[in-house]
DNA sequence: GCCAACGTTGGC
DNA sequence: GCCAACGTTGGC
């Protein structure tokens, strides 16, 4: 089981979009980085969901629910989509703040790379954001 | 709204 | 293959 992070404005598509949506296909990626990880994401693993710009913090966990397949809103092999299911909304979400002022998690991608929008979470990260949003799967 | 960081493009 | 120019992301 992998973790990830993905960064979604929430004026474009929120976490409450998701939510309803039941599902929904995450394509439209066009940075090389983010799409080999996009291409590492297998069936069932999970998926932190961060409000860029606008809340700028850690409000649910998605999973995946199709691994990665042709980005069906462009014609070019090159990039793919997942697609993704809610799973949870944390019980408190967690700021970029807090991440920056923990002292474990100063290495996430997210503190690191904060431009990469599809990144790795470490499972030893993933159970500690887990830990300050008080939620258990 | 600004700007730093970074990725991409294209001329040479 | 280098690098300048340009575009985009996202925090502030």
């Amino acid at each position: 089981m992998n973790y990830w992070l993905v960064k979604s404005e929430p004026d474009s598509y929120s976490w409450d979009d998701l939510f309803k949506d039941k599902s929904t296909v995450w394509s439209g990626v066009r940075n090389y980085t983010a799409r080999n990880n996009l291409k590492l994401m297998k069936k069932g693993d999970l998926v932190f969901y961060y409000h860029s710009n606008d809340g700028k913090d850690i409000v649910g966990i998605a999973e995946v629910s199709k691994e990665a397949f042709p980005d069906p809103t462009i014609k070019d092999e090159r990039w793919v989509a997942v697609e993704l299911i809610p799973n949870v909304k944390l019980k408190k979400s967690v700021s970029l703040e807090d991440i920056k002022s923990n002292k474990h998690l100063s290495e996430m991608e997210l503190v690191k790379l904060s431009r990469l929008s599809v990144q790795k979470v470490s499972e030893g990260d993933f159970k500690t954001i887990l830990m300050l949003s008080d939620t258990v799967l």
